[in-house]
DNA sequence: TATAGAAAGTCAACATGTTTACTATCAATA
DNA sequence: TATTGATAGTAAACATGTTGACTTTCTATA
């Protein structure tokens, strides 16, 4: 099955196409972890920017940048966060344009229950990689990034 | 900018990051050359797959078993194919269950317009890589495939 | 041969991504 | 200072992904 869709691809296409269905799994599995504590794979990378931010809190405008994320995307999710209760939305008094986005006690402690599992299921995810294989995997990743940058 | 965010993050996540980065941003640039010619991605990978099919038909179990997509979501991509005269539905007068999708002419025009700028991008991006060292790169990403799976 | 269960699809509801249009505010400058 | 352009964000329209419910049709078997 897929046999005679993939015997006629490239060398290149089928790096290119290994690399989406990795992804693509690693995505999956790792929602389901997410979703076990009502978090979408987006929303969890929200809550993270936040957490990493100073004090917990920063601009849809930065948000969206971290992410590579088009700030359109950003209202959504934000607007889910909220109604979930794992951040809050605050106006900044020195500029009216602008939205703070800030990741609640619920929002930090919910990124603390994730932690494990989810480092334990990256950790399995990369069984059999000695760490200068690791290296390697990440430098190449790095060169397809900068190289599909210059397009 | 994002370097707070990034600097606790452990080895193995930067390489996991990096792999749905480098994916994402593959599929962006791709589906651009795709958009010119009407055809979203998983569109146009409907179409590989039809085209890649004896008598350019398939049935949408089939093609969903080769996307790893569910079959909920092949409904809606092949409707919107049909609507723009890229493929055809018929039924199958051996089991009425079954939809067959077959790829018509103008779907087969369509694919050879975008083969070579397809084909160029992914040279360019895979630019900098050895032969041998793309055959490293498909096998670790064949490698995480396969781990995730296990989970 | 009824009937229960499996298989093939569709549909609905929701979250997300993408593009475009729009509002509100701020900043620069004529 | 009034106007113009840039910024920040939201909203709408569409395509896709995900899950679960549902219909129709086969298939196996009691």
């Amino acid at each position: 099955m897929g046999i005679s869709y993939r015997s006629d691809l490239s060398a290149d296409e089928n790096v290119l196409m290994a690399l989406v269905r990795a992804a693509e799994t690693f995505k999956r599995v790792v929602s389901n972890i997410f979703r076990k504590h009502g978090l979408s794979f987006p929303q969890y990378n929200m809550l993270r920017v936040l957490d990493a931010s100073k004090d917990g809190q920063s601009r849809i405008t930065h948000v969206s940048r971290i992410m590579l994320v088009p700030v359109a995307n950003m209202t959504g999710i934000a607007r889910r966060l909220e109604k979930n209760g794992f951040i809050v939305r605050k106006s900044d008094p020195t500029d009216e344009r602008v939205t703070i986005l800030e990741i609640t006690a619920k929002g930090k402690r919910t990124l603390t229950y994730i932690e494990k599992e989810r480092d334990d299921y990256m950790h399995s995810m990369l069984k059999g990689f000695a760490e200068h294989e690791k290296h390697t995997l990440l430098e190449n990743l790095k060169l397809l990034i900068k190289n599909s940058r210059k397009i």
